[in-house]
DNA sequence: CCCGGAACCTGAAGGC
DNA sequence: TGCCTTCAGGTTCCGG
């Protein structure tokens, strides 16, 4: 599912043939996929608009368009957006179409149809409330102390909290509190210092390998070409329940933190002990 | 403010 | 074989 090395490779391959191209029409076949303006208005604002950025912020992959505009989308879980060869069921699961000047589209697709497009004036209100981005030189580990010390909640449900620290997902949460060695239970503000500073490494770790690989394709992710991500060959619990730790070759154990699957080494991973 | 749980959605997987 | 139930999870909303 698109987290934040996901939609970083999105945003890298879509941006040379995108950003300077005009979209001349939209079509949406999945009315509930526009959250923001109706749907007439998201049309009329996209259309003959030109394309002239593309960033991301967090989990969300933001357009600046030509009339100062931004269409903003998040892809949740299941969401893709494709520009050239479809999967194999051309129709099946596309909520919408970019048609481009050059004559190239820009498929939106969503099995699950929980990803969301907004046309908006002042991205701020989507994106203003995101915690740092882990990846900026500014996120460091003073700052990841000070965001934890201020939560008692599990680290885990903490890491994957958008206010805190924006574009950790389940998966990428999961191998960061592995790889640091801390049990996803453990609650945020009773961190030491020295694991404080051993998940930020973590965390810039596993993100930063993750999208060298161009991200990882669990569930529907695809990258702007058709092609997989191979992160997830790279998953050291993330999705490996039963399977042998890497570490000392215990099974990876499977629990529910705040209502999510949670995969971690309870040998590597212990609870008590600072 | 902080925390946890339900709802949204639908394909996939498991049970009988 | 096939119907039925349950699960997955990012975000938002709601209650304590």
């Amino acid at each position: 599912m698109p987290e934040l090395p996901e939609v970083e490779t999105i945003k890298n391959e879509l941006f040379p043939l995108v950003v300077g191209r005009t979209i001349t029409d939209v079509a949406v076949f999945s009315e509930k996929t526009v959250r923001q303006p109706s749907l007439g208005e998201f049309q009329s604002g996209v259309r003959e608009q030109k394309i002239t950025g593309l960033s991301r912020r967090g989990k969300y992959l933001i357009f600046s368009l030509a009339s100062g505009k931004f269409l903003i989308l998040h892809f949740k879980m299941t969401g893709s957006l494709l520009f050239h060869p479809l999967p194999a069921d051309p129709e099946k699961f596309i909520r919408a179409v970019f048609h481009l000047d050059n004559g190239q589209n820009l498929y939106f697709r969503d099995p699950r149809k929980f990803g969301v497009m907004r046309l908006v004036d002042d991205p701020g209100f989507v994106v203003g409330h995101l915690g740092p981005e882990p990846l900026q030189p500014s996120f460091t580990p003073k700052l990841l102390a000070e965001l934890l010390a201020k939560r008692k909640a599990p680290i885990k449900a903490v890491l994957i909290d958008q206010d805190v620290i924006a574009g950790i997902g389940n998966m990428y949460a999961d191998e960061a509190i592995f790889t640091a060695r801390i049990h996803p239970l453990r609650p945020a503000n009773s961190l030491s210092q020295e694991e404080v500073e051993r998940l930020h490494h973590a965390i810039v770790e596993v993100l930063t390998a993750a999208i060298s690989n161009k991200g990882a394709s669990i569930e529907n992710y695809y990258r702007p070409g058709g092609t997989l991500g191979i992160a997830h060959f790279q998953f050291r619990v993330a999705h490996r329940g039963g399977e042998p730790c890497p570490n000392c070759e215990s099974p990876i154990m499977r629990i529910t933190v705040r209502g999510r699957g949670t995969y971690f080494c309870p040998c590597s991973q212990k609870l008590e002990q600072a």
